[in-house]
DNA sequence: CAAGTCACTTAGAAGCCGAATC
DNA sequence: GATTCGGCTTCTAAGTGACTTG
């Protein structure tokens, strides 16, 4: 543990260094032939400032001075209050004179432009992602249970009983047997085949056909156990409960350099039925479960190394720094490899989450460029750069995402930008009134459809009908054009910028920008947050973020107005009341009646506070139907828009973000101030 | 430059749980 | 006390994009 505090002693050191340099700055007056770059210095030094800022701020849970009861330590006391941030007056050297002369509004402007920061230079050199790490490695799935005597499989009507390997993958089937999936062709086809690879040679023989089984003694079982599980004491679930906070608790958390940080998922994915979205051609395919010899493991060397189940060894121990996750394991259905990591509430997470906005910020003042770009290269002589900048066109005007190529047979047929098809896009020269209208129609991530009959200017107009002469519908319709080499132009128009950029850039300013358009200062609180719900739901439906309506939509909307219903009732007789009590007032005009009037008065203000409390809620899910706020909320809106909106309107914060929102971004509640702008 | 590998972010659905309501 | 409902958490699939390899 002493090293623990060692390495955080070299990392003040470092700190110190950092200012170091900042101080030096005075040098960059003299070097005037490299603006760009030296530009870039400058900013640079702001980096390691902030980023330091931002460690000291931003990593809930916090070690205490003490060790715990995990002997875990703590950091030294001088980390745990935030370094200052770099005062305006200490690059002032470098700054035109000019300064004096400007406005505060500008220097407002300069003071947050110069918070803003270049990536290339972290804490830590050169993509190092950490120092120190331990954990106690994965829990893995427990093993399979096999069935009660009395719970049976039938085959073509007779019983049969199953090998315990080929009955674990049959539980797997029954337990989705009121799914939709069940009934899909291609789910119970490879469901079917992966299943006969786990039979018996015997079993293989006599199951032949997958109509002639029969799960639903199974299913009913399952579905007995479930609501046994509803039906448990108290007692138990309490022991239940207690048994998953142990886990938790020892293996939920790592130390990462000098915090204790929450894993996001430390318990591996049990085995199970492949449920793709969409039209996948794997669904139903054997998730295989996954040992202890599937498994590297990836810690410090210097830390203690978690030991794998008993008889069981790791696949690898390796000690990679150059990466975030803990664990990781090959997935047998695309091969692709999936990893342990930590919570959206941890430093390495918060840290990156951070870079993101500001890269999206530095958009900001390269887009005006971009687009007058892109435009004239609508007019390109080269069929490549102009189907590069149409594309560019829509993921900018639109928020689609980039669109990697996908192999095909392998997952579901969606697509993005850059791999729309023809078939996907239908042109009318004139819809509805408007000129020049495009009407898209796909599938995007997660099988999304896409819809949407957008007016275009004339020029992109022209050129799709160019980029779709002679071609099929299914042929591509950029087909000069890919991700990488979108990508690639991207990074000469801005360092760091790639084409998600603009759907992270869009989204976020939209917010801004709604915000500042719906609040009106002169309403209550529940209507401010309408306002800003309204805002959010803007940008969900920029970038297409639905949901399918909740099955209890309907219902719980009636509920709602039944409700209002009755407060409306309600009010009407506090009026009523307060109208006698008045009469009676100006009959006897004693004290003991004049108060009667006022608490009238205030039980009918009161009661017309809750109605519009639930008319508010009541649009607001009316207009939430299909739309799904929680992912532009959790990715694409920079926090500090959210965290200054609420501090220049008095509104708590509580309101916008719940528990767990509030950990994601702790560090942009610290940070932003009312006046922030993104 | 095409295909493959790897790391990491973004995504909607399902499951769970506690407060509200009957 | 039972039931319902809605919000939050968990789960893991499905993207993006950097990098490597042949």
């Amino acid at each position: 543990c002493s090293e623990h505090k060692d390495s955080s002693e070299k990392k003040h050191k470092d700190k110190e260094k950092t200012k170091h340099k900042d101080g030096s700055s005075e040098k960059h007056k003299d070097k005037h032939k490299d603006k760009d770059k030296e530009k870039r210095k400058e900013e640079k030094v702001g980096v390691s400032l902030e980023l330091c800022f931002f460690a000291c701020f931003c990593s809930p849970p916090r070690i205490k001075d003490e060790p715990d009861d995990d002997g875990f330590y703590a950091s030294p006391k001088e980390d745990s209050k935030p370094l200052k941030r770099p005062r305006e007056d200490d690059d002032a050297d470098y700054k035109p004179k000019k300064i004096k002369t400007e406005d505060i509004k500008k220097a407002k402007k300069r003071k947050q432009e110069e918070e803003e920061v270049m990536w290339e230079e972290e804490r830590y050199p050169e993509g190092i992602k950490w120092k120190f790490l331990e954990h106690k490695g994965p829990v893995f799935a427990p093993p399979y249970e096999p069935l009660p005597e009395n719970v049976k499989f039938y085959y073509d009507g007779k019983v049969m009983k199953l090998s315990t390997k080929a009955e674990e993958v049959a539980t797997f089937f029954a337990k989705m047997l009121d799914h939709e999936y069940t009934t899909k062709e291609i789910f119970r086809k490879n469901f079917f085949k992966d299943w006969r690879k786990e039979m018996t040679s015997e079993e293989k023989s006599t199951i032949t056909n997958l109509s002639k089984c029969d799960f639903t003694h199974m299913s009913q079982y399952f579905k007995a156990q479930s609501e046994a599980r509803k039906q448990m004491s108290k007692e138990e679930k309490q022991k239940i409960k207690e048994e998953n906070e142990r886990l938790l608790k020892e293996y939920g958390y790592c130390v990462m350099d000098n915090h204790k940080e929450r894993i996001a998922n430390f318990k591996i994915e049990p085995p199970g039925l492949f449920r793709g979205r969409g039209n996948h051609p794997k669904m139903g395919m054997l998730k295989r479960r996954i040992m202890p010899e599937d498994i590297i493991i990836n810690c410090s060397k210097d830390s203690k190394i978690p030991a794998p189940p008993p008889g069981h060894k790791w696949k690898e121990v390796r000690h990679d720094n150059k990466v975030t996750w803990l664990v990781s394991w090959t997935e047998n259905i695309q091969g692709s490899i999936k990893y342990i990591m930590l919570n959206p509430s941890s430093r390495i997470k918060g840290e990156k989450d951070w870079q993101k906005y500001e890269t999206a910020r530095r958009l900001k003042k390269f887009v005006d460029k971009i687009r007058n770009q892109y435009r004239e290269d609508w007019k390109s002589k080269e069929m490549k750069v102009r189907q590069r900048a149409v594309a560019l066109y829509f993921i900018d005007k639109l928020a689609l995402r980039a669109g990697n190529e996908k192999e095909e047979g392998e997952t579901a047929d969606t697509v993005g930008c850059c791999s729309l098809r023809v078939e996907h896009i239908k042109l009318h020269p004139e819809l509805d009134g408007q000129e020049y209208v495009v009407e898209f129609d796909f599938l995007g991530k997660d099988s999304i459809r896409y819809y949407n009959k957008v007016p275009v200017e004339k020029r992109v107009f022209k050129n799709l009908q160019l980029f779709m002469e002679n071609k099929q519908p299914e042929d591509d319709l950029f087909d000069r054009l890919n991700t990488s080499i979108l990508n690639k132009h991207l990074q000469d128009l801005m360092e760091g910028l790639t084409a998600k950029v603009f759907r992270t850039y869009n989204a976020s300013i939209t917010l801004q920008q709604q915000l500042k358009e719906l609040t009106n200062p002169d309403d209550n609180i529940p209507a401010k947050i309408l306002s800003y719900n309204r805002a959010n739901r803007a940008v969900a439906i920029l970038c297409n973020h639905q949901r399918a309506p909740p099955k209890t939509f309907e219902k719980s909307m009636m509920n709602l107005q039944s409700k209002i219903d009755a407060k409306k009732e309600q009010l009407a007789d506090a009026r009523r009341e307060l109208k006698s009590a008045k009469a009676d007032a100006k009959v006897r005009r004693d004290e003991k009646s004049k108060k009667t009037v006022e608490s009238k008065k205030k039980a009918v203000q009161r009661i017309e506070e809750q109605l519009m409390k639930l008319e508010v809620q009541a649009t607001d899910r009316e207009e939430n139907k299909q739309i799904a706020l929680g992912t532009s909320k959790l990715n694409y809106l920079d926090p500090r828009i959210s965290v200054a909106w609420c501090k220049k309107w008095g509104i708590p914060i509580e309101k916008i973000y719940n528990k767990t929102q509030r950990e994601k971004f702790a560090w942009a509640i610290d940070m932003a101030e009312e006046d922030y702008e993104f």
